[in-house]
DNA sequence: GATTGACATATGAAAATTCATATATATGAT
DNA sequence: ATCATATATATGAATTTTCATATGTCAATC
């Protein structure tokens, strides 16, 4: 994992938000992401291909669900970097995460 | 400063490099830019440029020349991300760094 | 002290490249 | 068959690169 990879990665609203996500509440199916973001399901699927394929995150399938977290295997610094950027900037993940509490809260399946 | 901008900024090869060895050695100018990551002129004056307009950096001339240095009002979480990043992958930085040095070495006029 | 030439850096505009999105379609599980 | 997720392709948009040129500074000379 370059940093210049990583931050790659990260220079997306799309992909930051739901990492930053997935490492707030420790694991997230696309279902959960979509209803966080708001967003179209084709979109929040291609971007977490794109996390899957650098080695930030990793999927797990059960049952129809698939489950995305931080990858085990992360280096050190690259997770720092996530959790500090989440920790700094509570504002920038607040509308989302919001979204996302509402929708568990709801009865979501997943 | 938002966490996506910072991202972007350090989402390409020029800018991340120039970023990082200014952070090692203090302040640079263009011209050791050009002589540590061997680049055409308007190149890295461009990325340099977009450094400057988020904030990252900051410039001053003295004589012919325009030093850059981190801007001293960068956030903390972003500056720790900065140095953390340089500390934990000195590799990334290693040929760039010993070109530059090269560079003062043979008696550089800036 | 104005002018000229040499050098460092910046910028405008065009071309090339990369990236994100939308739509449609496919896969895999129940 | 249905639901959740993934992928392919086409297209539009943003970013990066390049070239030419402009600006700013110094030193030397008139």
């Amino acid at each position: 994992m370059s940093p210049l990879q990583l931050f790659k990665c990260l220079a997306d609203d799309t992909r930051l938000k739901s990492l930053l996500l997935i490492s707030e509440v420790g694991e997230a199916c696309v279902c959960d992401l979509i209803a966080a973001l708001e967003l179209e399901q084709p979109k929040v699927s291609r971007h977490l291909a794109e996390l899957r394929k650098c080695g930030i995150v990793q999927d797990s399938r059960r049952g129809k669900w698939v489950y995305y977290q931080l990858h085990p295997a992360l280096p050190d610094w690259a997770q720092h970097i996530i959790l500090q950027t989440r920790d700094s900037n509570p504002d920038y993940l607040a509308a989302s995460l919001a979204n996302l509490r509402a929708y568990k809260q709801q009865g979501a399946a997943c």
